[in-house]
DNA sequence: TTATCGTTGACTAATGTTGACCTACTGACT
DNA sequence: AGTCAGTAGGTCAACATTAGTCAACGATAA
């Protein structure tokens, strides 16, 4: 019983994955038909998994000859992943939050799973040392929090 | 007198058991089914088994088509290396100290750079947030890094 | 006896699916 | 050029389906 969403995904990373393509075009009416579905589920599936968070841009045109852009961005240069990191890690860090962050990261071969499980130790540590002993309040803990987990991928991308 | 709790935790065990399988999925209101019991208890059976320190992951998804995944990246369970980390690392922890050991663990083969580079970038937050932050006396302060630097190795060791 | 662990259920939040309605572009015909 | 019909894609809200949280209470072990 699979996913229709996780079926869409699947097939346009199988379109980028061919020859390492960085952008694919879909028509967004064609595409739900193939699936036998409505065509706003196309735009679903784009915004919950083709995120700029994950490393995708959308673009898209409507009328004659409309089209659906996706965009693969690599953030080659160190600048352009350090950008990227500070952004999606932004000032604040939930638990679920990281918790989707990591995976997306790991998803994208960015960390693996060793890494992951390092990272989640410390920022539960860090977590349980701020409300128990010390007694912080959660926005401080999620600041705190951030901050680490920046400064960790951040010595990993530069690396 | 098995308890719930611990029926569960020997069920999903077996889901591991025989091959290398390191990942098992499950869907939570399945599982709490076949038990007899409220879905909530799985989650109990989860955050107070296979958790991170003990080498596992949890990445789940809610709606439909939901899921629980448990990623092991650890199987066996020898207690004399868990003694052997606590005895090398120590209650305290200072700088020098840890540089040696983390080299020393590095030559080993059982961490790799980019591993060691989290770490210590980690226990450096943890120290400078010890100092300017919290005010900590340095006693206090490698406390601290010596049982982050702890739960990090066992979490990995255990393998 | 007391602190920790385990069990339960009411309430909350996230995700996926669908369809009705909205907006923007293209091209043909004035 | 201006207009208009046709052809795309976009938005949003309702609903169904899962999983998560929390706090009260019970059971157990130190």
């Amino acid at each position: 019983m699979p996913s229709l969403t996780r079926e869409i995904e699947r097939y346009i990373n199988e379109l980028f994955g061919a020859d390492e393509e960085s952008v694919v075009s879909v028509r967004r009416k064609e595409l739900a038909e193939s699936f036998g579905c409505v065509p706003s589920q196309i735009n679903y599936v784009l915004r919950s998994r083709f995120t700029p968070e994950k490393g995708y841009l959308i673009e898209s045109q409507r009328g004659g000859h409309g089209y659906i852009r996706i965009v693969r961005l690599s953030y080659e240069n160190p600048e352009e992943r350090l950008a990227h990191i500070n952004k999606i890690v932004g000032e604040r860090l939930t638990a679920p939050v990281c918790k989707k962050l990591l995976t997306s990261l790991q998803e994208r071969g960015l960390i693996n799973a060793r890494e992951r499980l390092i990272i989640e130790v410390v920022l539960r540590y860090a977590e349980e040392l701020g409300r128990s002993e010390f007694d912080l309040s959660s926005y401080k803990r999620e600041l705190i929090q951030a901050e680490m987990l920046k400064r960790i991928l951040r010595s990993l991308m530069l690396a």
